[in-house]
DNA sequence: TGACAAATAAGATTGACTCTTATTTAAGAG
DNA sequence: CTCTTAAATAAGAGTCAATCTTATTTGTCA
């Protein structure tokens, strides 16, 4: 359900908000553009610092709450790391991530056996899923040789 | 291969620490002990404050650089969370993560269908795979009527 | 027992948020 | 179109986690 071109994305995203009774403003679809056409999982200060070339006087307070609540109303989602700031996902489909415990890299992938995974009776009695993801942790091509 | 009581796994570690040249203080091994005795994925200050009552001149510092060390040694594991402090683990065996996002708390869990995944040979290819979990995000049962 | 590299304690520093407050602005009402 | 108001923003202070620096202490091995 969710569409990839950028301009849906921005339609969509649009219409959340005001669903929500969110404002439109300008640094608030800036940052969603610049999150959905970012490289993966930027940090709260690397868009900060990707928004304010074409916003130079927004705040990183602005940036960082923006993200979190675009999290809360499910447009972004906030990713596992494994310490060091929070990262944030434009792609909230189901899908499964690679971090390079050396360059801190993480890469997003998708796998048959891993999407169809089932959530085991006895969890889903205790506990709501809202989300599974496969983390696979490890070192990737460019920083496994160098050991 | 993982010892389960707690002594065993205090002798695995002291063996571990001299293989790598690496002095047993009485600062690391108290440390170690706490951690291994703890309720499960303590921070570093929560570490510090448990350290502390047996060792009340401890600084923070030593007990944060403990952890990474050994988790550089494979003796603890950091765990993935989504933003705030790192979290350990003294449990390396493989198994597997809810995190309930209201409470913050992450209860491990086996599963069968989930000890068994394999590495995509794709990713295998690019990729040295250290460890493998699923990670479930949602609401504990403690959490989920509040809303 | 003595020497020395390693480890520790304490305090300063950095980084990543998070909060407070004054100002600005989006959006519905008239 | 203009007014009103609640929401959002910018700026800067404050907080918490982690790391670094330096002087002191201590395991370990000769």
């Amino acid at each position: 359900m969710q569409k990839h071109d950028s301009d849906s994305r921005i339609q969509h995203f649009i219409a959340t908000c005001r669903q929500h009774q969110l404002k439109i403003t300008p640094q608030r679809v800036a940052i969603y553009r610049a999150l959905v056409d970012s490289d993966q999982h930027p940090t709260a200060d690397m868009m900060y610092r990707a928004v304010r070339e074409e916003f130079p006087s927004i705040s990183f307070d602005t940036v960082n709450r923006t993200l979190l609540t675009l999290a809360g109303l499910g447009l972004v989602d906030v990713v596992e790391v494994f310490g060091g700031p929070k990262r944030f996902d434009p792609d909230i489909d189901g899908h499964h991530h690679l971090h390079c415990m050396a360059c801190g890299r993480i890469v997003d992938f998708d796998h048959e056996d891993y999407t169809h995974l089932e959530v085991p009776a006895e969890i889903a009695r205790k506990f709501t899923v809202i989300s599974k993801r496969v983390v696979l942790k490890g070192l990737c091509k460019t920083c496994a040789p160098e050991r």
